[in-house]
DNA sequence: ATCGGCTCGCGCAA
DNA sequence: TGCGCGAAGCCGAT
């Protein structure tokens, strides 16, 4: 029988199972063909009921704040996971349209429908809907979370100290290597219409996308680069990570955080491989990072409606903004000067252009960049819109639950009170000087240079890897 | 270089 | 009810 954890899977709804022609695994999160407890879910169910399984992703053209740089990292990893499953004998099809149009169109044939999870409003509405609408049962797997987010906590939590324990006392139950599942019955007979994605560029060419941001020349999308940059990190960077993960002109981070989001690789898998490296405190950071401060996010943005919005805010922290809303601002940029990173900060500028030719920002900066669209901007209101549709729009681990967490944070969100400063008021500020004090942050202004020089001279297509 | 004060609310001990 | 303490804060005093 299966060792996938209980709380991990939940019946969207009471239908009975059918018997149709397969067991369909409507994929959307856990795009990722191993350490998939969706995928292994699926497949026993598939065995039990001596059918072939269909695995199906569903690809809207209008993905919330989705542009060609997310596409073409999410296009690359699905054709990686589609040819890794046919090697096992499990059909895979990406077809065009709402995913949960899709599924349900799937659906039809299939005993069984088998989905994994997200945390976002459009993707609990397209759950609710295959739920609804499929004529037999919907079965959920949480494949990407550590501790499924019911099971942390049933309720907002109000910082990380609150969640800590609770997540820490469920790790053993969770924290476990899945067995490998091989089908009894292959299903590559069947034959349903999809997109060829063998030209991920062609393919990517072929949708009716937002294409004013390009693609990341940096990064490449999929599960097999994800371990390759787990490896190199666990080797060349994770004895260093507890002194260097605030010191932005480092290069000592993990670059999980866009694997992440698409579900090329899983947290579980993360977290398994640098506890095994027993590396200390560094080891104990990371895990903070990837495991609380994470599943923060998750438990934010599912108990908290307003996620994306200022009032989704701790009443303390909206109370003392208002109050400065009418503070004078030395400096006042628009959203437009913003995304031209031309500011009078060159720290900041700095790390926008990383954003914006990258896809990516330190961990450090994220804050330091944050902090200063909320002192430079007319109200904090506007500060919260610009900072989040930045924020969605550059970096390819954008649009997730630790996005708006990370945006909320900001403002006040998971924080406490700090002594009264111009426009902040009680909120965390932060400052140049700082940045100054603490790190390299002229090592990093050269860095971002260096980098943003050499991505014009060798321009975005030719991705390293 | 290091330290204290600033400031609020949660959770736990009493 | 009181108390300690918290994602990475800042600033001025020593």
């Amino acid at each position: 029988m299966t060792r996938i954890a209980s709380e991990r899977i939940a019946p969207l709804n009471d239908r009975a199972v059918k018997p149709r022609d397969y067991v369909l695994y409507w994929m959307q999160q856990s795009q990722r063909p191993a350490w998939n407890d969706a995928l292994d879910f699926a497949a026993e169910r598939a065995n039990k009921l001596r059918q072939p399984l269909l695995v199906a992703f569903g690809l809207t053209d209008d993905y919330p704040d989705a542009n060609a740089r997310h596409y073409r990292f999410m296009l690359q990893g699905l054709r990686e996971t589609q040819a890794a499953l046919e090697t096992r004998g499990i059909r895979m099809v990406v077809q065009r349209g709402s995913p949960e149009r899709v599924a349900l169109d799937l659906a039809r044939h299939a005993s069984l429908v088998v989905c994994d999870r997200g945390y976002l409003r459009h993707q609990r509405q397209w759950r609710d809907a295959v739920a609804d609408g499929a004529g037999v049962q919907v079965v959920e797997v949480e494949a990407d979370a550590v501790v499924p987010v019911e099971v942390a906590s049933d309720k907002l939590e109000s910082a990380a100290r609150t969640l800590r324990p609770k997540i820490e006392r469920q790790l053993d139950r969770f924290l476990v290597k899945p067995r490998a599942v091989s089908l009894r019955k292959d299903s590559l007979h069947l034959q349903p219409p999809g997109i060829d994605l063998g030209d991920v560029d062609a393919a990517l060419a072929s949708l009716k996308i937002d294409r004013t941001v390009p693609p990341s020349p940096l990064f490449t999308g999929g599960p097999l680069q994800a371990e390759k940059l787990l490896r190199r990190f666990i080797t060349r960077k994770l004895p260093r990570y507890d002194a260097h993960r605030n010191q932005p002109q480092t290069d000592d981070v993990s670059y999980m955080s866009m694997y992440l989001h698409f579900g090329q690789i899983s947290p579980v898998r993360v977290a398994l491989a640098v506890r095994g490296a027993e590396a200390g405190d560094n080891s104990a950071a990371f895990l903070e990072e990837l495991i609380v401060r994470r599943e923060l996010a998750f438990n934010f943005v599912w108990h908290c409606p307003q996620y994306d919005t200022f009032d989704c805010l701790p009443a303390w922290a909206k109370a003392t903004l208002q109050q400065h809303q009418r503070d004078k601002r030395p400096h006042r940029y628009s959203p437009a000067q913003l995304d031209a990173a031309a500011t009078h900060d060159p720290y900041w500028n700095a790390a926008m252009n990383e954003m914006k030719h990258t896809g990516y920002m330190h961990n450090h900066m994220r804050m330091y960049w944050g902090k200063k669209i909320l002192e430079w901007s007319r109200t904090p209101q506007q500060a919260y819109a610009a900072a989040l549709a930045l924020n969605n729009r550059y970096f390819l681990d954008g649009r997730d639950p630790a996005s708006y967490a990370n945006v909320a944070w900001l403002f006040g969100m998971h924080d406490r009170p700090w002594p009264q400063r111009p426009i902040f008021g009680t909120v965390r500020s932060m400052t140049a000087s700082g940045l100054k004090r603490k790190c390299d942050i002229e090592a990093y202004v050269a860095k971002v240079n260096r980098l943003t020089a050499s991505l014009t001279t060798h321009p975005a297509g030719t991705s390293r890897s």
